[in-house]
Formats: structure tokens, sequence, C-alpha cells
DNA sequence: CCCCCGATGTATCGTCCCGATACATCGACC
DNA sequence: GGTCGATGTATCGGGACGATACATCGGGGG
């Protein structure tokens, strides 16, 4: 999940570390903001795997106890995505198997990413998000249903707004899905589209 | 937070592995329902924290082979809380820090026995909470509002309705703050009180 | 002028939790 | 008599997290 995120931001433009964490939190939502301790193994792994290029200015040299200042230590590594890496991606955005909306976090990073997506793609993924949280919804109700009177009043409440937020979402994917289907065609899989990244 | 969690529907009755998952995942709200990977592991530690006593029947005896029939096989394992067991979930219940509200998962936990919970530290919980979700959805609202010019549809819409689940939340917060000060004296933390599970 | 502080930045450690999987028993239905 | 689904215990590898350490840099106050 974390690869597919970050193959992502990286296909807009090269990238820290740290600059890679806060355009995550932003994308996916500002909540579920992403750890240093999921994201630099995460880039070791894609390293690892060429899917990632890293430009590393001077590689930490051992230095004994010699030179004490040496300033511009501690290079600041720059990500970039390699070929190899953007056809993975073009891979991962394709994906409209459970896969894709069985996870919430999956699903999410699906979604922000859709503008690489193709229609019919997009339109497979809601849909079966939708199923996904249908089904949820409808094990939520009949517990709930069937547990009422044993349960406390806290509880209750608990279930009342789970039940509710998973209904909430039904409904959001439904529009999404009828506004995709009414208007298929905007902004394809094309990306690819450099001009005006002046942040 | 599944200790909290174990202890907590331990408290009411020993149980096997398999039918606290199944009780976990109704208390908990149907989402987020446990797996036997985290159960059996968090079980593990509880009875080497001596929290949880077991109550296994044959433990797997080597049995010749002289008794064929023999019901009861595998033993199943009942875990039942202990005395010391009681005394850490009384402390985790009072727990009215940052740690009881911060996390979600967590807050849920101690929602789902706040009638274990003494009055003003059922507020205090609340209303931790609600401060929490109330930064995460100003942060959000400011993030929302800087980048929305540059986002795409989906992204957009991905984040408003992050941003409407927070504000709900919010308000669901609200609404249970209110009712507990209007009538903070229901079920205080007394517990174990067999006779009139009415409410 | 210098020092400290907060933002930027890289990295690891231990721990928790998860999905997948294996194994085992039981009752029920066909 | 056979298989299927519910009940049941358990482990494995891996992903993600919080905490923490370390390092640089700009700016503002003593």
């Amino acid at each position: 999940m974390l690869e597919f995120a970050i193959l992502g931001l990286l296909q807009q433009s090269p990238m820290h570390g740290y600059e890679l964490r806060k355009q995550l939190a932003e994308v996916l939502g500002g909540l579920r903001s992403i750890s240093y301790g999921s994201l630099y193994p995460a880039l070791k792994r894609l390293h690892a795997a060429g899917l990632v290029s890293t430009d590393e200015p001077d590689r930490r040299a051992p230095l004994p106890a010699d030179a004490p200042p040496l300033t511009g230590r501690r290079g600041k590594v720059v990500y970039t995505i390699t070929a190899e890496g953007k056809e993975r991606f073009a891979e991962l955005v394709s994906q409209a198997g459970p896969e894709a909306y069985d996870d919430g976090r999956l699903f999410g990073v699906h979604l922000a990413f859709f503008r690489h997506t193709a229609a019919d793609v997009r339109l497979r993924i809601l849909e079966g998000r939708r199923r996904t949280v249908e089904r949820q919804r409808d094990g939520l109700r009949s517990s709930l249903a069937r547990t009422r009177e044993r349960l406390d009043r806290y509880t209750l409440e608990l279930q009342r707004h789970g039940l509710d937020s998973v209904d909430r979402e039904v409904r959001w994917l439904s529009e999404l899905i009828d506004s995709e289907r009414r208007d298929p065609g905007e902004q394809t899989g094309g990306d690819a589209e450099p001009p005006s990244r002046t942040d």
C-alpha cells in the first residue's frame, strides 16, 4: 500500500522522504499520516526492487574522529521513480480485483490516483468498494438488531455511529458511481502532465 | 489495546479464544474484527503476565493408544481473568490521559467499557477525544482550503468525505458529552453487578 | 556574537497487529 | 458414510507504528 502511494507521488516529481511524508498525509486524507518507521523501510524496499533510484550527494563516509565540522554531512536523499517503477505503478493502478477495494486504505490510495486510472477500471473499483462496504453495513446492521437489547447505552452508541459511517460511505460511493457513469470521459489514464508543477 | 479489550470481556465471564474473537468483533463495532494472529499472542502475553489464567482440560496429553474416543481432545482453553487482571483492568479503565483518546481504536475500547468507568473519567475521555478529533478536522479543513485548486476531483472527494466524517464524529461526541453532563449518574464505575443487567 | 529552538531531514528499534495458513474436532444434512 | 460448515488452537512472515537518536540549518533573543 505504501509502495503504491510512494510510486504515485514520485510519478509527479522526485522528492525527499520528508516531503513524501507530508504529501502523503495530505493526499491520503489528513488522517493516517504515515510514520517514518514505515516510510524509510518502504523506500528501502522500493530501492532494492529497483523501482526508485536514489540521488545521494555524499554517502555518509566513515569519518573516524578527524574532521569535526564538515558541513553538509548527512546527505539528503532524493528519490526518483525508475522506468520499472512506472511500469509497476501502471500495473497497480489497473488492479481492479478485491485487493483494490477490500482494504479501505488501499482503496483510498487508488482513489487518490484515479486520474491515472482508466474509466472502466475506476468504475469497477468503485462498485467493488461499494459492495464491500454494503456487506459491512449489512453485517453491522443485523448484529445491531440482534444485540440491541443486551448492550449498554455506550456500546450501542458506538455501533450506531459506526453504522451511520458505513451507511454514509455507501451513499458517497453511489454518488461517485453515478457521476462516473454520467460522465465517464474526463481525465482518463493519460497522466504525465508536467507543465505547472510550480510548487 | 487488545489486552484491554480482552480483560474487559473476561471481566464478564470466562471464554475461549474463539468466542472472545466474536464478541470482540461485535463490541468493537463490526469493523476491525481482530485476527487470530493478534488474539493468541495477546492471550499468551496476558497469561505470561499473570493477568489471566488458563483452564486446559487435558493439555494434549501423549495418550498412548488406550482410550480411543476421549471427547474434547485438542484442549479447548478457557481463559479466566485473575485478581491481578481485574486490578489491571481497573487501572486501564481509569486512564483519562491522551492514551485513552488519541488513538481511535483505544478510545473505542474505552467507550465500549464505559459502564465500568467513573462518570468524571468518562467525561474527560469524551472531551479529550473531541479535542483530538477537532484538531484533526481543523487540520484537514485548512489543508483542504489550501490545496483545493491543485487537486483533482477524486482526491478532492476523498478529502471532502474524510472531512465530513470527522465533522460528524465531533458532533456525535458533542451529543454524548451533553447527555453525559445532563445525566452523569447512571451506571457508574461500580461494576461487578450481575443482578440488574437491565440497561 | 552566540546560543538555543524549531523546522527539516535520515534512520533504526521493539512491538503490535494482520492475513494466510495448518491442523483438529464436531454436528448436521444428504 | 461422506462431506461441509462451524468451532477451535496455533504459528509465520511482513507491514505499519510510536519512540527515539542523530544531524543540519535558519532566525530571533540574550
